[in-house]
DNA sequence: GTGGTCTAGACCACT
DNA sequence: GTGGTCTAGACCACC
């Protein structure tokens, strides 16, 4: 994996781990690779991988039995809130940007479908 | 400004005056205020406001007159690229952070449509 | 159990299995499961089963007869110790943390008359 | 200061702090020393000491001012909040434990008497 | 000066 | 094996 440097690093892999989780990847309540092994397979310190796993506890994405590992939470009504809570801020994020900026709705309705298809195409542009 | 969120003091006061160059509510051309007076109102340290001009001439969103102060930029096709910048970027961050989270186009629509009109609904109810 | 809080799981299992011997749930000189078996009703592993036996016999709140299985110690006096011991723990802990947090002997009073009557009255309830 | 070997450093920091600031010595909004300066004088290293604000800061017992250093938190609301939330844990695990231990009401407060009564005869003692 | 992040390596307790 | 804590020391961005 090769880290966005304008982004801690431990919070970009919280990132990716939560759409693992959030997207069902990572099912409900199975086991996390350890912290150890975390660190290695992203070539990350043991704190940090740490850290990553204390984060995302204190956001109850995930629990820890004591000596047997971490886990994803069972919660399913957390992980649809989380999902929630990340598709809500995006959404806020960009419009509010958008309408500062001056635009109207269907100029960003015009451009979503634009943008979409684009990304789309690219997406199964590589392998169709 | 939000002296504790992750963006630094000076970008957030940069990307407000961006904002005023780009919607006209500071013209092109209009004298900004004085370092020393951006400090004072965004009660900020004299140095961040210096910093603040220095990044927006990099950019060459202004220019300063020896002696007379800073000014905004005159190149109309300067502040039309940054537009269409700080648009793109919104709209890209959003589209990649939605796909990643799992949504379909005319999900995107949708939720555009409602929480745009919530939004302009909210702000005509202020001041009707 | 709870396997993820702070407090090790053979030290709540040790809590919880005083709390029985000093209150007769688990009479004097009774047998108590075997390692094995505590293991299984409580899902723990069969480590820290053992370990529970080891730590609770090094209290000489049990002794091991090999062959036929661990059982309750028969010392009234012990168990009348430890029940002291518990009981001035809680207390002395509970008073240094209030007059810590500067709460006078009459709220103290008046917090313990209200909490416990409302405990009661929850007990009560369950059952009636 | 010395630590109890028992509870880990930076809880500790933590609940001491937290006192100071429920009981005033650390009065609302006033700034708390720096990272390094903590370290120097609970003789810590930084990085504890920086995990002692970053986890008071997740609790909303203070706030960081970026460059400039951290606050006490302003919210007295909070602060009441967070005083009755350490009584009532006092107050539940007392209570719950001495039940379980066969205690009663009486029993209790006739207790709390003796003990608070001898707790602020020593303290007096001290300096009469 | 401030906090934030990261690395490296150690020790401990628990399962 | 697991996670949790701690130390030591480094670098960076911000004010």
């Amino acid at each position: 994996m090769d880290f966005d440097t304008a982004m801690p690093i431990y919070l970009q892999v919280i990132h990716e781990m939560k759409q693992k989780i959030v997207r069902g990847t990572l099912p409900l309540g199975s086991r996390l690779p350890s912290a150890r092994e975390l660190a290695v397979s992203y070539q990350i310190n043991p704190n940090t991988a740490n850290r990553i796993y204390r984060e995302m506890e204190a956001e109850e994405l995930c629990y820890t039995k004591r000596g047997l590992g971490t886990f994803v939470t069972e919660d399913e009504k957390k992980v649809a809130e989380i999902r929630k809570e990340m598709a809500e801020e995006l959404l806020c994020n960009f419009l509010k940007g958008m309408i500062e900026l001056g635009f109207q709705q269907e100029e960003l309705l015009l451009m979503i479908q634009t943008e979409y298809n684009k990304k789309k195409r690219a997406e199964s542009g590589i392998e169709p």
